[in-house]
DNA sequence: GTGGTCTAGACCACG
DNA sequence: GTGGTCTAGACCACT
């Protein structure tokens, strides 16, 4: 899978890589069980550092998107990705808010809201 | 109009306050041409830095949803908030993007994230 | 509170660190809501390095023993620590029963072990 | 005597076999005497490296659980498994010791405790 | 001055 | 070769 970083926006790193590789399991191109490359390799790879990489790994697999094996490396969890519960509703909700709000106050109608997603 | 901050929270406080005008104005608690505030008195208000209060102010005037005035004061945009434009849709695409990979992930239907919405 | 690391064991240092401060609010030396040293001030005073004690308060804040302020430092949780759920026994009985086979195995009696406790 | 290990949790290999050959003494389904197999059997059953398992097998015939004979390859202990000791005692205690803090915090009763035991 | 992020380089345990 | 840990030093955002 191709991980595409942008290192002009603020966003930080770690953050971006967890986000892509969370758009890659949501697009199906990573698939339960497959392997994500070595802390090493991933970081030789985009040309960053071995700990920003693992920095997202720890983070990806706190949250149950994938495994780190001591050895075997890293792969995509096996069960799939945790199901929504009631504490994503609720930080989903929070982060969509002031989205919403700002969008209403810029008169960005329902409908068109709903069609970009 | 009252101010909630959570300082537990790590959202910049800067950024709560400006969430919770521009939520403001798109209730309509805050009407075009209202005046907010001084710098000091909110920030005596709700027990924060003055500067803090004027990073806020500066970037909603930078955004265009207030004015400004040396002696008037902080009024809200006579002519209300600027509408959505190309750049607005970019940026909420952007911050939606992650959120809806996410939900994907995560088995988040479509029809409960609109309904969430 | 004095905290006591031991260098020579094989223990990290940062798990040390959380046992450490766990134990400190167990044993009611640090209370709900109270301050602890800052990454950089509690790194001096202990010789070791800033990023090992703050891996231990990630961690600590992400079991949500402490909270972590941006400016205004580390506190413990002001609603105290976390009660036991369905997790933490299932990992409790996880980490004791090699202990207890151990036990068993070299004649050391239940009343013994419990009398330890 | 089943052995059932766990490649995802980040125990190690060697250490699960360790505890699970003591476990089995604990159990009576290893009795003193008794033959456990070869390091290359039981690695080719289990699928798991030759070194792993030796390093279980050298660690507890260090810890006098079995004894290992040229030629007539590993058998448990004959004299049963040593008793509890002085040094037993204090490396249990200092292993319980942070559990029993977190449970204080978590507001685990003693009795919960001594009765998940 | 606080924590957050990133880089760089080192040693170790594991298999 | 893999991830885990630790050190060291740098820059940044926030208040």
């Amino acid at each position: 899978m191709l991980i595409q970083l942008d290192f002009e926006i603020d966003k930080p790193i770690y953050l971006q890589l967890i986000e892509q590789i969370i758009a890659g399991i949501a697009k199906g191109q990573l698939q339960p069980g497959e392997r994500l490359p070595s802390v090493r390799q991933l970081a030789a790879d985009i040309g960053i550092n071995m700990h920003t990489v693992n920095k997202a790994y720890q983070e990806l697999r706190q949250r149950e998107f994938i495994v780190i094996h001591r050895q075997q490396g890293v792969i995509i969890h096996p069960d799939g990705p945790p199901l929504a519960d009631e504490q994503f509703r609720n930080t989903l909700e929070e982060l969509l808010h002031p989205l919403i709000a700002e969008s209403l106050c810029r008169q960005y109608s329902e409908d068109e809201f709903i069609q970009l997603i």
